[in-house]
DNA sequence: AACGTTTGCGCAAACGTTTGTTGTTGATAA
DNA sequence: TTATCAACAACAAACGTTTGCGCAAACGTT
């Protein structure tokens, strides 16, 4: 059967539609009477307003595209979950598009967007992006866009990204405070800005406390088996007595490693971490972590959106966690 | 700056619209000259289809909607995965609405997914679902819907699902085998189709080895922490030598619970789960699991709902993994 | 009785497309 | 010459809404 419209009831109840549309927002101007009848008509004839047509009209999809590198990391799924959720509050629909860490299906996904008419964007740019040149034509169209988490310097847009490098060099400290000496560090893809800065902070803790005899290594590793490879094959030329750990993927590559090569954590081996928070306290209650809370990043990303959408024309801006 | 339309062009060649139309999508009714003409000057104005206009016109959206508990659970990212590389392929796009567990809100999800106007819907339902009557509309409209993993006996849609009773038989008769005697088994929410099959094959397996001595328990639980309690407690009255984990969550809490009580896997007790194989790799070597691979079911879900768009009045299926 | 205001509803345009039909050319064939 | 037929482009309707405006009847005020 096909789908009733308001044209459908006006005709039914012998009005104009109109008066229909109006009837059903409880607009004043139609009779209190006339309006309960074309309420009633509806709900029989279950009607639900075409959101297509609605949108056409008011010029307003009320989507808000996310464009992330892959979903199925540790970090995303509840970065997703803040978003949806504070989205929702507001009326608005997420249109989630992936990238699979790809340049061109990234370009691919903005201009889906700009077609779809989204009304706001949130993106996280992949490993590869070294501009935002395919952002040009939703700033001109003067789309809020938010950057989150990883983002490039001078991007011109705003974002909402994690304290990296603080946190990191808080987590390193931990580490030596703790009677520490020998620390091996364990990062990300050194193209991006996260690893930048979280490096950086590593090597300003170990920088700092150089002359009581610390000692700094690092690696950058892909993902969670790249992660774990890497600490196997260290440990075969050095035994360090504690280990960073840049992201919950490596996080977990590190336990693992530990794991498999019977490595007591902590008493032959610390483990630090900035993390999500859920992965480490199942995987092993001994692994500390600086949370680094994909849900509260989401929802702030996310208000900080829906705050540029009703009030176009705000500076650029960065929130930090 | 205002988004150029089809207007905007035909103006400024001094054609009309339909002309513009036909040209931009290499009509053989509009001259090669013209053609070209318009096409350069839809470039320079950097006109893009504004998918409102499209989608009212064709009555198409080429939406497909996901509504799924939560995403931040292991097994579902893997899943999105799997769903959005294949609708991409198709030109669709994927609104993802998360129900948090709570039925009112897949309810509402639902109406959001009818009122857009999808194309076709992907749903795992809550553990609260007990009824898909929130789906007669869409059913009444004609829009395919595939449930997946979770399901209600007898819902008269098309599922997708695991072969859930016999690996958990599978699982189990594999404790069975390596010598374990007093199993517990740690499973989801009793009314769905998944936790009723997984356990059905538990207990086949547990009563075909009934004379040899075996015993199983079983206990429902919600998630990762409620199993975790679930195993402590259960713990100060009886010793199992073996759980049965029913997913990755319960996993997860099963593990954590042993952890902390200091009970050595498999030495004191095995265990043995369903999941998406990534977290057991990593959480402990010694966890056996048998492999639920998300990504290929999000694929094969979509796949399967994307033929049924295609070629719709097709009977209803029900695929295994 | 004349006037102004309110109440209640219809009319029509607009949002940006697509697409069936009609109309205007110029060339070709009878 | 006239009829035929392409080739090309314009016209207009349609998709389902919302919303500014107009209009009539009813009411209240002098």
């Amino acid at each position: 059967m096909k789908r009733a419209t308001i044209k459908d009831i006006a005709n039914i109840a012998g009005v104009n539609i109109s008066t229909v549309s109006r009837a059903l927002k409880d607009h004043p101007d139609i009779g209190l009477e006339l309006r309960n009848k074309i309420k009633r008509l509806a709900e029989e004839l279950h009607y639900h307003p075409n959101l297509m047509g609605v949108q056409l009209r008011k010029q307003k999809s009320n989507l808000i595209g996310l464009i992330i590198p892959e979903a199925y990391m540790f970090f995303f799924p509840s970065v997703i979950k803040g978003i949806s959720d504070v989205i929702q509050e507001y009326g608005y629909k997420l249109l989630v598009l992936q990238s699979g860490e790809k340049l061109e299906r990234e370009i691919e996904n903005v201009r889906i967007c700009y077609e779809n008419g989204v009304d706001g964007l949130l993106m996280t740019l992949t490993n590869k992006t070294v501009n935002v040149h395919h952002l040009d034509e939703l700033r001109e169209a003067d789309v809020p866009v938010v950057l989150l988490d990883k983002v490039l310097k001078d991007s011109g847009f705003d974002e909402v990204i994690i304290e990296d490098e603080k946190a990191a060099q808080m987590c390193t400290e931990y580490l030596i405070e703790t009677g520490c000496k020998n620390i091996l560090g364990i990062f990300g893809n050194a193209n991006l800005m996260i690893t930048t800065k979280r490096l950086s902070g590593f090597l300003k803790a170990i920088d700092a406390h150089k002359q009581q005899g610390i000692v700094g290594n690092y690696k950058f590793v892909e993902d969670t088996f790249t992660a774990w490879n890497a600490v196997e094959q260290y440990f075969e030329i050095d035994q360090p007595d504690a280990i960073f750990a840049m992201s919950d993927e490596i996080i977990a590559g590190v336990i693992a490693a530990l794991k498999k090569m019977k490595v007591a954590i902590p008493e032959s081996c610390s483990v630090i971490g900035m993390s999500d928070g859920f992965l480490p306290q199942i995987l092993d209650p001994q692994v500390t972590y600086l949370h680094h809370d994909g849900y509260t990043l989401g929802k702030m990303a996310a208000n900080h959106l829906i705050q540029k959408m009703n009030n176009k024309y705000s500076a650029t801006q960065h929130e930090c966690l």
